[in-house]
DNA sequence: AGGGTCAGACTTGTATACAAGCAAGTACAC
DNA sequence: GTGTACTTGCTTGTATACAAGTCTGACCCT
């Protein structure tokens, strides 16, 4: 059954499109983490075929963000926070070795230029919109690894940092969380181009850890309002 | 045209059995780095039909073996020595950690005693066999990451492993390379067990540059020699 | 001889038909 | 009432038909 709807021709695909609606439906906690859902279904509702779907189903499973049940159909990943931490060490590592890399490199780097610009602005410029702090704090995250150059490093970087978004968007819902946030930015930035190592590492481990912490303390009812504030 | 050969059980799915074999040809150098090729022509090659063979494909893709080229097939990942370097880095990124974690934790790990009987063996009892020491040498830092107990490095770190394996096998042609080896394990082992973390990591991140290092002097023309070797 | 155009033999992308297996619910026997 | 076997519908796994695009090479026109 094709899709009489035309699609968004955003994707050269339809798998890719698949893809995409899928992950959407995820994040905004239409399909909640533990959702059994069959292939034939989900088919009807993205308005794609099998073939093109079970391609994005294959992407979606690699990134963790749905399961293969063998013979039985396919489940939205469900929450682990022990997965979590696992995942939030990862990329405290990652970082950490990013850091020290920069701080014993050249540090004009062009990046670095831009991270000042934006982190260490004035307070009256700073932006409190809960969704576009979200894609900035991922993209200082981002540049930081970017900047160590390691392409390899920076694709597993971004594969968990996708993975964690999930649930981390529901962190930056307090004005609190988001000033510390921008401090927080500030000062690792500084002590980076200051080539000071150790302190740079120190505080963004800290921060990270911090976020870590955070995400702890969601729970189960935090997810339901998050489904009704993205579907109302 | 389904297969008449009753296919390898040790696999449940003919995509499985698609991947292994044509892994299998791209480690054999039946299947050459840079070689394009189609999934009709690979699909009668492993004797399934395009539906698990693309799914075979997909996989091996993120795997970092074969390219998609768009609307025109598929290509045998080029053998990049940039890209191997990065690889190299990140592992040792991640067995660094492991080793600390390992340091700072309780040493009396049962991993531990196993890697310490295997490598501070008596020279009389050591393995000569150039496949054997290479399966051990993966199992030997495989079970370092494994040890520091984050599923989510392993992962990675195994997957970082199969993809440098096509050309680290080349490095255990000589008898000196496997003898230093056994040498280099028994000594971070014993930092590891003396819990001198620096010492350790010193150590390890030496063994590995090395191996690095070997890799870069690795030529077509050796990579012909195997060829022949595998299919001789 | 040289250049342009068209045909055909490829390629991948997609939809769908069919087979095989599992699960749940029902009806029947005890 | 309880246990067991069967049926029915749904699931994934697989093969294949078809659509659409691309490259190549030959042939014709100039």
């Amino acid at each position: 059954m094709p899709s009489i709807i035309p699609m968004n021709t955003e994707f050269s695909s339809l798998a890719e499109h698949a893809y995409a609606q899928i992950k959407q439906k995820i994040f905004n906690f239409e399909m909640m983490p533990g959702d059994l859902i069959s292939e034939g279904n989900l088919a009807r509702l993205v308005s794609v075929s099998r073939t093109p779907l079970r391609q994005a189903l294959q992407q979606l499973q690699h990134g963790g963000f749905i399961k293969a049940i063998p013979k039985i159909g396919w489940q939205v990943a469900p929450l682990d926070f022990d997965k979590l931490d696992e995942l939030y060490d990862f990329r405290i590592l990652i970082e950490l070795n990013a850091v020290n890399a920069l701080c014993h490199s050249n540090r004009d780097d062009q990046i670095l230029k831009d991270l000042q610009k934006m982190w260490l602005c004035p307070k009256s410029k700073r932006i409190f919109n809960t969704l576009d702090i979200g894609k900035l704090d991922e993209q200082f995250h981002q540049s930081l690894v970017k900047a160590s150059g390691n392409e390899e490093m920076l694709k597993t970087h971004s594969e968990i940092t996708e993975r964690i978004k999930i649930v981390r968007r529901l962190d930056f819902t307090k004005n609190d969380r988001i000033s510390s946030t921008y401090d927080e930015h500030g000062q690792i930035i500084k002590a980076i181009i200051a080539g000071r190592s150790a302190e740079a590492q120190r505080l963004l481990k800290a921060h990270i850890e911090q976020s870590k912490i955070e995400v702890r303390k969601i729970t189960l009812g935090m997810l339901q309002d998050a489904k009704k504030m993205a579907s109302g």
